[in-house]
RNA sequence: GCUGUGGUGGUGUAGGGGUUAGCACGGCAGAUUGUGGUUCUGCCAGCCCGGGUUCAAUUCCCGGCCACGGCCCCA
């Protein structure tokens, strides 16, 4: 038999409607945050990806050429097609622009959990401003939006690459190089990755004291609450020359967080949060949860600078994030199972019963204008179509989760009546064979 | 890139060098030609693929594929 690719998924009826309704909850938080969807191709071409991340993706992508040779691949993320979108179609809208985004990436690589070759993201970017106020925005959706997910224990880690690197260059760290790394970006890496000893090797390579080496690694070690802000106040104002310009930007972007949105159940300040990218410029932030172990972000942004890719570095620096859907998804549904909950996304559920409509040994035709009224006027309703007797019919009924029932045969069609059963308990109410009568009889049975 | 475990009907599993490959759930049908979720009966449907060892492989060995994990990486 032939197999789904490996790395994909399918989803069925009832996983499907647990993802429409996370996707409609992350929709609707977006959208009372002023943010409004748009969708970009699934592939596009190669270049696009290889001018945001270097030639070295390429092992990572779904690429292909098409029969005119043209180099394309399927998309492994959004924000570079969303900036290319931005460029090609809207430079004409009012800025600030608040966009919005869900689909699927593509990433050719091994699979883990929450890590899939076909995965799903959804993601907003604020585009055409710049600074606290924005990255508060931002940031203040994400906690909404993993908020009323219901998700529990996630972390928020808080950081802004600006202080770092203005302390590095405070002590005389160039941003710039001929050739290969520049001096900023290769302490950046090691003050991550915690590599002290080269930090120490690249000061005395440029001829500055290893005395700064402490206060670096002080700075990079903090990690905590707004109290952090201060600490880092203190050590950096022992540094001389140092600006203090991007931990004040921080702490705006912290206390304006605050007033927006609820606080998360964790919320840590950490400037090595650099996420090891070069494009991000300020504030960066992540989301983990604990839960998933090893692959446990689920959600990722920051200000970076892109849309000078694209010739529009006016617009530069934007502020964005992306989330990992299936990731939340799998951390709700680990968390719902260890509090043995069966809804597992808020109003997941079906709140309106299904009913099932049985024709018993008549003409089914002659019941699919009350069906086609009911369900113009909202209602969901089944039609059992293989001529089922009674019993079996009820069963199939039962089976597809209908809540109620309504078996009509030739006895009813005489007296124009039949009964609506409530299948939880068995309770019938009478009614008319008109769609009137029946909304009135399912108005009964629910109150 | 490294590495661990595993693959038996649609699902969950038992078994094991020679078996009519067992059980449960499920689906379909009947018991029951107008009211269900119980019960009983019947039917449907399976040893991942290739090679090797053997008189004989679903079972043992090797490779592949697939699945689930742990590191590395992660736009």
């Amino acid at each position: 038999m032939v197999q789904r690719p490996r790395g994909t998924r399918d989803f069925g009826p009832k996983e499907m409607q647990r993802r429409l309704a996370f996707e409609s909850l992350l929709e609707e938080q977006a959208r009372r945050h002023g943010f409004s969807r748009i969708q970009t191709p699934i592939f596009e071409s190669l270049d696009l990806f290889t001018a945001k991340s270097g030639p070295g993706v390429v092992s990572q992508l779904y690429a292909f050429k098409d029969k005119g040779e043209r180099d394309l691949t399927l998309r492994p993320e959004l924000t570079a097609p969303v900036m290319r979108m931005v460029a090609e179609e809207l430079r004409n809208e009012t800025k600030p622009l608040r966009l919005s985004y869900f689909g699927q990436c593509f990433r050719y690589e091994e699979f883990k959990k929450g890590r899939y070759r076909e995965f799903f993201q959804y993601g907003v970017e604020l585009i055409g401003a710049t600074g606290p106020l924005v990255e508060a925005e931002v940031i203040a959706l994400a906690i909404n939006m993993l908020s009323e997910s219901g998700l529990k224990n996630w972390e928020l880690r808080i950081g802004h690459v600006g202080v770092l690197k203005q302390a590095l260059s405070g002590i005389g760290l160039s941003a710039s190089a001929e050739s290969g790394e520049p001096p900023i970006a290769s302490a950046m890496r090691f003050l991550d990755k915690g590599d002290f000893k080269g930090l120490e090797a690249l000061l005395s390579g440029q001829g500055i004291s290893s005395d700064y080496i402490q206060p670096l690694q002080q700075l990079s070690a903090l990690e905590g609450g707004q109290e952090t802000i201060a600490q880092a106040r203190e050590i950096l104002s022992s540094i001389e020359g140092v600006s203090l310009e991007a931990l004040e930007a921080l702490e705006t972007t912290l206390t304006s967080i605050t007033h927006l949105a609820p606080s998360p159940p964790s919320l840590s300040v950490n400037l090595t949060v650099a996420r090891g990218l070069d494009y991000y410029t300020g504030t960066v932030f992540e989301v983990h949860v604990p839960e998933l172990g090893g692959e446990g972000q689920v959600l990722g942004g920051g200000s970076y600078r892109l849309l000078h890719l694209f010739g529009l570095e006016d617009l530069d620096p934007c502020c964005g994030f992306g989330l990992g859907f299936d990731r939340v998804l799998l951390a709700l549904e680990a968390q719902a199972a260890a509090e043995n909950r069966k809804e597992v996304v808020p109003g997941e559920s079906d709140t309106l019963g299904l009913l099932a409509v049985i024709p018993f040994n008549i003409d089914t035709t002659s019941v699919l204008g009350m069906v086609g009224e009911l369900r113009n006027h909202g209602e969901r309703v089944e039609l059992e179509l293989r001529s089922r007797k009674i019993g079996k019919a009820l069963n199939w009924a039962n089976n597809i989760g209908a809540a109620y029932a309504m078996v009509i045969g030739p006895r009813d069609i005489e007296q124009g009546k039949a009964s609506i059963k409530r299948l939880s308990d068995g309770e019938q109410v009478e009614t008319q064979l008109n769609s009137s009568s029946v909304l009135e009889a399912l108005q009964q049975l629910r109150s």
